[in-house]
DNA sequence: TATGCGCATTAACTTAAGATAATAACCAAT
DNA sequence: ATTGGTTATTATCTTAAGTTAATGCGCATA
């Protein structure tokens, strides 16, 4: 069994609307979601209410809360649906059972995490080794379509500053082209 | 079959002195490592030759280039021993075709890599929702005994920030408490 | 059509980090 | 003992980001 036949064979469909709450930060959750379809935004907020964004989730990601699945903790950041959103929900247990029953699955989900493993590097590089700048500029360059689907502010709190200075980016490359 | 069952019966030992490279970014490596004892550090080199500091990287962790290991790629950085190191080394092949006749050991990888992915979580929070002062902090709250085994030019590579700016803040925070 | 709200830009000011260089302490090795 | 190299601190200056506030724009809705 693969992970998609899991989806389709135990997984419930589920949509949101946009602005609706896929989980919240503070709040216990034992699923894992797989996007059919939409735009979801995973963010952190901070005690003095400040809000990080630690990902946009689009159609074919798999979006869980690790610490509250693995750990069963409570959620470390909040998923929001910023376009109406269908989804497949799948119990984390349920994922766990069957991967110790099926030795296909189970490396098909090693599969799923060396990727995201992965992904996660990638990110970290770009805040390890490179300026606002330079994390913007890689950004439209690898997601157009996103650029043109999530407010500035969300960009921002995704690169780690505040909308202000993202503006003065924006034009400062500007005008260095010209 | 455990991970470690596996790393005992098909794994290599391997000793490095100190200042010794595990491996470099632009080499092809196709190994995983064990570390049995000692203290090693991954980290980037960018073009104009700055160093980043990946991680510590201590006794009983796993350590790889995943990128040169899942997409058969160059590495992506650096690893070298602090200390003299002890490792046990298994090639990513090996380990692959293991999980895929052992069911146990699958089920063990998934484990790992879930730690890993959580691992990484935290650190990409603290690098987009904490500030330098803050990341430092954490640090040394989390671990006192690593900070007098590194100097301050690597946790300043490992904060994303100049030796320089370090100082200042370690001056800031006794300033601050007295 | 008018009102209000969210978004993006801009300005003014503050704060912190980068760059460079000088200095001192320490350690290792000749 | 002396030399040289690394490390950490400090000072100076530059650059960029945070903060706050004002402005203008566009969109939705009353």
């Amino acid at each position: 069994m693969t992970f998609h036949q899991l989806l389709k064979e135990q997984g419930t469909f589920i949509t949101l609307e946009k602005g609706a709450y896929l989980f919240k930060q503070g709040e216990l959750n034992r699923s894992l979601y797989f996007v059919q379809s939409g735009l979801l935004k995973g963010f952190y907020i901070s005690e003095n209410g400040a809000e990080s964004v630690k990902s946009f989730i689009l159609a074919n990601d798999v979006i869980g809360n690790l610490t509250a699945l693995v750990d069963n903790q409570v959620c470390t950041f909040n998923v929001i649906a910023l376009q109406e959103v269908s989804l497949i929900a799948l119990p984390y247990d349920t994922l766990i059972t069957q991967t110790k029953l099926d030795h296909g699955l189970a490396s098909g989900v090693i599969e799923l995490l060396m990727k995201l493993a992965i992904k996660k590097e990638r990110r970290e590089y770009e805040f390890l080794c490179l300026s606002p700048e330079q994390r913007y500029l890689k950004l439209i360059e690898q997601s157009e379509l996103l650029m043109t689907q999530v407010t500035q502010i969300d960009i921002a709190g995704y690169l780690g500053i505040t909308p202000v200075s993202l503006s003065r980016i924006k034009k400062r490359i500007e005008q260095g082209q010209q």
